[in-house]
DNA sequence: CATATAACGAACACTCTGTTCATTTATGAT
DNA sequence: ATCATAAATGAACAGAGTGTTCGTTATATG
């Protein structure tokens, strides 16, 4: 790729995390961005066709690099004795998370909530198999929900309190939860 | 108050409601709501301030009715006897939600994250309550977040699943607390 | 160096917001 | 029934934001 369209793009998610900070998502303009990014106007409609797709766009970098190795063992039906238990599993997925440096900026502000829902889309996908494996008199479906949410909450109110380790945040999360 | 006030005001509710099924929030303007509600421009902000403030107001008005018996038994310390136990309490504010014609149209649409906002400021105060009997390791805040955030979602997922009684939603919400 | 490609920025048409104001219409107290 | 009061109306307006277009300039890459 173009080193100009990488800089661009530096410069565009720069500008949009640094703003996220500070305004809810709605308040952010496209000129907001495009004057913190220090960039034209039609440079940042030749990468994004709205405000909305850049934080799509910005939502999958985080969650493809976060998701990654877990969902690639997924599809690949890669059972190399590594797989985890839960515990370790959602410690796992907590230590990257730690680690993006967008997404507590994104998630501690205002507009977290457009960023849950692609992080929920996600976690059916991982919950999905986690309740195969449980019996209850509850609808799967509430279960479902409830799990999701859960963890959701559970990074949104972590990244409010960062002085949690990824083990500590993992066990309350499962001590509130029906899986043992 | 004036009968063609509170025309016109039900008339915005109606419209606002109806396109909240039909759009996002953020995707409804003014201008839909007037030609929906069929009035002028400046009557529509002799009402309410902006866009926002008729969404404050929509949900001021459901969470008065729904939580008015709770929160005045709370301020007023009147602790004659009709004090219930958690499962009652939770049944009792299922029954109030069940009944209001606007709230599954609000929470059951996309816009629902603004509205579980303020759902959930009102349910802290019920769950803080709640919490002083109960000891755990893990930290309050945590707990109290996790409350809010379960039962806010169990309603939620309610208002899509409406086969469910009061009762039972009470019972899986309970059955996946720590709280017994 | 040459070619392709990206960035630039001014200009544009459009949509939405929130306000103003002169005019019409409905209300309810007397 | 009258009449002062208050509400509704709608056209017009300024201001802000969006997304596009296009001729020009700058930069990457082979």
């Amino acid at each position: 790729m173009d080193r100009r369209q990488k800089k661009t793009r530096q410069a565009i998610y720069e500008a949009f995390t640094g703003l996220l900070e500070e305004k809810t998502y709605s308040n952010i303009t496209v000129k907001d961005i495009i004057d913190r990014a220090d960039i034209g106007r039609s440079t940042f409609y030749s990468h994004f066709e709205t405000k909305d797709e850049l934080l799509k766009a910005l939502c999958s970098d985080i969650f493809d690099h976060v998701f990654a190795e877990k969902l690639t063992r997924e599809t690949t039906h890669d059972f190399s004795g590594r797989e985890k238990n839960l515990e370790d599993e959602i410690t796992h997925i907590l230590y990257h998370l730690k680690d993006s440096s967008y997404l507590k900026r994104i998630l501690s502000c205002e507009s977290g909530e457009m960023f849950m829902r692609f992080f929920k889309g996600y976690l059916e996908k991982i919950f999905e198999g986690e309740l195969e494996k449980t019996k209850t008199h509850v609808p799967k479906s509430y279960l479902l929900h409830h799990m999701v949410c859960d963890f959701a909450e559970t990074v949104r109110w972590w990244m409010n309190h960062e002085s949690y380790s990824p083990e500590q945040v993992a066990s309350f999360f499962l001590s509130t939860t029906p899986f043992q």
